[in-house]
DNA sequence: TTGAAAGCGCTAACAT
DNA sequence: ATGTTAGCGCTTTCAA
């Protein structure tokens, strides 16, 4: 109060019309002068709007949760958001509860839960829920009634890789998959396995790893055990296939002349693998600027008609060396990209 | 308000001991039945204590940043605080101001800026800052008088996979730097070029790239002709690294018989190139979890003693194929790690 | 064009 | 052991 009510400072931060030019000079002036900020949080408090989300995360040590970190970011400062963020451990169902209860006394405008499906960690999630809680969208995981979801088609993504080595001639295609009860993992499976289905071709042999580049190090030995024929493999995720690759290397195994190789995620590194990765890109970025446009979207219309979205986003396929595009039809292209086929639905439900 | 005063609600809530346990047991009731949280905001205000940090970040796709903020979220999930993300473009020092402004609107308790040094942004961004603001921590840039920072001994680390070159025999070695202006590159070429000088080695050729893997793959045959004799080459950073380790490849270049190659990073990745790649840890989870206790520990100190801490975090060289140990004194050892000197000095002003 | 009053949801201090 | 009063910093409503 220097000179005028609070009032008037208000309505000067504001930039509303009724303030004659004098007196907001002068209070623009002091406001400077004394570095004042306004406080959001008491705004807050009036308002009922916190301008703010909450964002669930795991895992930011594997790629790509961080390219989705970034497309949430970015959305959010576009819709003039802030975001609050929470990392909890990959398979954590216990301290989730605690994590949505922060966020809610946050009064977050709307949740963004941004972790692997693991068994039945997004269904106990969502059992424990509040009654009373703001819009949550739920990214990379099973459709649902009650939420929004957003997924990525895992196993499209997955049928088409195959769908690739079967195309450029191979024949014994085996599957290095990922950990056990990981949603993402089995669909990528059920994918690989259902390409082979349509061609009438004998699934080839299937080994586990946990996502990391050693445990794809030490699973070509025993996916050669299970058939020494082998000669094409379709590896859940890119960092399991680089270090197959490495492992290829060591034996003398040439890759793709002995055993073609696709890869899951896009790393931008795959294009400097030795020798080259072909895998199949997922759009991790838009998977997080959907997820606050929608989440946003959610929180934004009445109350009485909850409405629901389930959406899936194709993947891509980029051929590279080491399964490089068959030569009888044209000549391989580094590099060249196949979108898969898109699946999107809405859902509208009460 | 369900039979009782919103002050006995409050004094359920926050569990204090002069409550009957019939009342508390009604008050608890209610409150699960109705799914009542507790209004953080409303708390802030009243405390003035947000319990909440705020974080800027940048280049969440490089390798790295995505580890310091697992380090950040972690140690504040433990000490009981949110974390506000803000991120923004790397070298965007324009949109910074609204940024802290937006922080500090929401009452943050401090700040951790965790975005790389390229020419003066820092310093642009301290001259900006309001004049009242919560303590920040600088991550990754220089020191200062009036901030404290926590920084990662660059040079030094360079120092040391240089000196490990000199030591396996190289004699003309080379560097592939980061790019231009980006403190990080150029402390890194410091430590090279030091290295070099205190043996008394001629410098060998230096190119220029931007992180990438393909700026490192394209900078291979630039150093090349530079110097056609190169024997050893120090990499700015792991990413670039594998892209040389692959254009090597392609070229029937011996990595290490021709050239032996560390890298900068410490990538989870380097142990499955092909070949391994030998290279500098960074400990960059630390450096987020420091961050946090800094700042938590600035901002619980009282007004009058400012305090500020510069503190400098030491690199690890993990000896890999692509480098290996000489084997004059013993065999290569893969993964052996060996710690560069620490440094870290205290500095109290007024 | 400006100010006064009331209240957002909570807690500290005091009173009962 | 519980209630009352006041106020955190802002905005909305109404009055001047």
């Amino acid at each position: 109060m220097c000179g005028v009510s609070t009032q008037t400072v208000s309505r000067v931060i504001n930039g509303r019309p009724d303030v004659s030019p004098e007196t907001r000079r002068s209070v623009e002036a002091v406001i400077a002068a004394t570095g004042f900020q306004p406080s959001a949080v008491a705004r807050s408090l009036v308002h009922r709007r916190s301008q703010t989300l909450g964002v669930v995360l795991a895992g930011l040590r594997y790629f790509g949760v961080a390219q989705t970190l970034n497309g949430i970011t970015d959305e959010a400062q576009a819709s003039d958001y802030g975001v609050l963020l929470k990392e909890i451990d990959t398979d954590d169902t216990v301290n989730i509860v605690p994590v949505i209860e922060f966020l809610i006394a946050h009064r977050v405008e709307g949740i963004i839960f941004a972790v692997p499906q693991i068994g039945t960690n997004i269904a106990t999630v969502r059992a424990q829920l509040p009654t009373t809680s703001p819009p949550i969208v739920f990214l990379k995981s099973e459709a649902s009634s009650t939420f929004s979801t957003i997924a990525i088609d895992n196993a499209g993504g997955a049928r088409q890789a195959t769908a690739h080595l079967l195309t450029s001639g191979r024949r014994r295609i085996g599957h290095l998959a990922g950990p056990p009860r990981w949603k993402e993992a089995d669909d990528r499976q059920d994918g690989w396995r259902a390409a082979l289905d349509d061609a009438g071709v004998e699934p080839g042999p299937v080994a586990q790893g946990n996502w990391s580049s050693a445990s794809g190090s030490a699973a070509l030995d025993r996916l050669l055990e299970l058939d020494p024929e082998l000669d094409g493999l379709f590896v859940a995720n890119d960092q399991m296939a680089l270090g197959l690759l490495h492992a290829a290397h060591e034996r003398g195994i040439g890759i793709p002349s002995d055993i073609a190789i696709v890869g899951f995620d896009g790393l931008d590194e795959g294009a400097h693998f030795t020798p080259s990765l072909t895998t199949v890109v997922q759009p991790l970025r838009e998977l997080g600027e959907l997820g606050v446009r929608e989440v946003i979207a959610r929180a934004s219309e009445e109350q009485g008609k909850a409405m629901v979205r389930s959406l899936t986003l194709a993947t891509e396929l980029v051929v590279r060396e080491s399964a490089p595009q068959p030569a009888v039809t044209e000549p391989a292209v580094t590099g060249k990209r196949i979108a898969a086929t898109a699946s999107a639905e809405t859902v509208d439900i009460r």
